[in-house]
DNA sequence: TCATAACGTGTTATAACATAACACTATCAG
DNA sequence: CTGATAGTGTTATGTTATAACACGTTATGA
């Protein structure tokens, strides 16, 4: 067995969204994404992303080989790694570097540079918007270094955990 | 052997810095700091310290141990995640998240949550103020979200490199 | 039509990163 | 002297990630 990664909150951030529409806006996003690419969305890509959307909490990539086992896709590492970086690649899933873990995209519709906020009591995790959350990167340029990418993660306790900390 | 974490790079902010003072300052700044807290710097702990900030470039933590064993160290990996634990606890060691690897901390006088700029060709790192580098983090708090850690990391191409690309 | 290249999936093995659990010593407060 | 704490050491194991190669399918195009 692995490491725990469940957990409840009332945080707002963590849950202000209705996730039966977010999965089915979330396939359908994504299939006509892949759609207009001419790339593949193959049963095993969208089993992991499926696998992920779910739930919609992070993942390690063991935890998502175990569910791909169960569900009667082969289980050996490179396949959810692969897939993983497949769909890292174009915005559909991100990594979690404080949980070495993966998580479907909130907002795949538009390029944004993602924030995470991430209780480290229940690994509940939210995806900020830059704009909402008020992170902002003043300039993207530092001293003519090309920022490709950037990692923000920001860890804490969520007020449900707090919460029950106290009582 | 290990990856290769390497290279070189003329973009002042990976070395606008003095590093023999950097190296004497930041000694000197541990021992105080240690001694006014009533924490012992012991040989160990001294050697991972200098080990991290002679080459002032992020380091695995086998690495670490790999330098620990060549000068007489005891090198199995609790030595190394032990002390590299206490060191960031006290803020003289960051982990780079992005790279599993470790860093020494280049303003270990004030209080601070760094941001860093990560070349991936040549893994070189800086660590930026955030108020110079104009990242700021707008809302410490998100939602009653009690923040504790952020963790901000850059990855790209630095000019050394990217020219190097080029030619 | 037959190479051959590209892609997706599959396998085995291993690398790389990290921690659990326990042993031993030294120091220090009561 | 005794028990608690801190620091280091050890063995073993857990967790995360990738290398290298095999195989089938599909698209390209000489």
């Amino acid at each position: 067995m692995t490491k725990k990664r469940e957990g409840k909150t009332t945080s707002k951030i963590f849950d202000d969204h209705d996730h039966g529409m977010c999965f089915d806006d979330a396939i359908e996003q994504i299939e006509n994404y892949f759609l207009k690419k001419n790339l593949q969305f193959t049963p095993l890509r969208r089993k992991v992303f499926e696998i992920l959307i779910r739930d919609h909490k992070p993942l390690g990539a063991y935890e998502i080989l175990e569910a791909l086992g169960r569900d009667g896709f082969s289980s050996s590492p490179p396949i959810a790694y692969r897939v993983l970086d497949f769909l890292m690649e174009h915005g559909f899933v991100h990594k979690i570097q404080g949980l070495n873990a993966f998580i479907a995209c909130s907002n795949p519709n538009h390029s944004h540079s993602p924030a995470f906020v991430i209780c480290r009591k229940c690994e509940k995790v939210a995806e900020v918007d830059e704009k909402k959350s008020g992170i902002s990167f003043a300039s993207p340029n530092i001293d003519n270094f090309e920022v490709e990418k950037t990692t923000v993660e920001m860890t804490g306790v969520c007020t449900t955990c707090s919460r029950a900390a106290t009582i």
